[in-house]
DNA sequence: ATGTGTTCCTGTCCGC
DNA sequence: TGCGGACAGGAACACA
């Protein structure tokens, strides 16, 4: 389900339940999730405070007192669903359905976080937060949109000598991390670039401007919220509403956005995914 | 090393 | 309504 703009909106809505406060009770419902939960999962989030909650690329990171990091993926379809809370401070929001709700953790101050994920490609493990980047899912992501690290020679290093087409590159966690098909998608129209394009084979000036075109589309992406597509919702129930300034994404048979363009957005199939894209406008 | 296709899992939607 | 197939916001993995 989600990218960055969606996980960080989750984890924005998390944080006032979750940051200062305590896990009281911690409730493991499966053994596994995408992998198999660490040993001893729900004994080792009892009775910790959740330092600080922060993210990293598509990651949610829940540092805790005693020196370990809650990592959280959501995968396609996970959610983080806050509940209860004192003096309605947290609105009820709960909306799993009890089947798939995972991992529940009741926190200090009355809130509830249900982990609930239907097709259980999501994921959580504990790590010691002093080497968090070592862990293997997190040490080899590339800089993420809107970092210092990011930017049109970087991206134009990593696309350089790639045989690949740019939609894939994208997607490629380890060259940019945290987008995902929806914001690929989008940036690659704001850019004016085709997805079929090799990477390889953009000049640098117009991989300057993807670089602007990324940074822009995760900016508004975040200001909205995120995007709400079919039921999904952010943390404390409210919808995210980027969907409704999409380019292109979802938007195959209508006409392109673009000012004065008139095409058609088309749907091709990428690598097994669906890419949305404007063949008018994007070259 | 790099590129591509498959796989994990469940739910929903669309056409017959 | 039921049924089959396509498809869904991810990404590790196996294999060429």
């Amino acid at each position: 389900m989600p990218e960055l703009p969606e996980v960080e909106t989750v984890r924005r809505g998390l944080a006032p339940a979750m940051e200062g406060r305590t896990i009281l009770r911690a409730e493991q419902r499966r053994p596994d999730l995408r992998w198999p939960l660490p040993k001893r999962f729900a004994e080792r989030l009892t009775g910790r405070r959740v330092l600080r909650l922060g993210r990293r690329a598509k990651y949610i990171l829940a540092d805790l007192d005693g020196g370990e990091t809650l990592i959280v993926h959501l995968g396609m379809s996970g959610r983080m669903l806050v509940s209860g809370g004192m003096l309605g401070e947290f609105v009820h929001a709960h909306g799993g359905d009890g089947k798939h709700d995972h991992v529940i953790l009741d926190m200090e101050g009355g809130a509830r976080i249900v982990f609930n994920d239907a097709r259980r490609f999501g994921a959580m493990d504990l790590w010691p937060s002093e080497r968090i980047g070592e862990h293997w899912l997190l040490k080899d992501l590339g800089p993420e949109p809107l970092s210092n690290g990011f930017n049109g020679d970087w991206l134009a290093a990593r696309l350089s000598g790639r045989f690949t087409p740019v939609k894939a590159a994208l997607l490629d966690q380890k060259i940019v991390s945290g987008l995902g098909n929806i914001y690929v998608c989008e940036a690659l129209h704001r850019a004016g670039i085709s997805p079929k394009r090799m990477a390889g084979s953009i000049s640098a000036a117009r991989i300057g401007r993807l670089a602007e075109a990324i940074n822009a589309t995760i900016a508004d992406a975040l200001a909205a919220g995120g995007s709400s597509l079919r039921d999904y919702r952010q943390a404390d129930g409210e919808l995210g509403y980027f969907q409704h300034s999409f380019l292109v994404y979802d938007r195959e048979g209508e006409s392109c956005r673009r000012e004065g363009c008139g095409g058609t957005v088309r749907r091709v199939a990428q690598s097994g995914r669906s890419s949305f894209y404007c063949a008018s406008c994007q070259r």
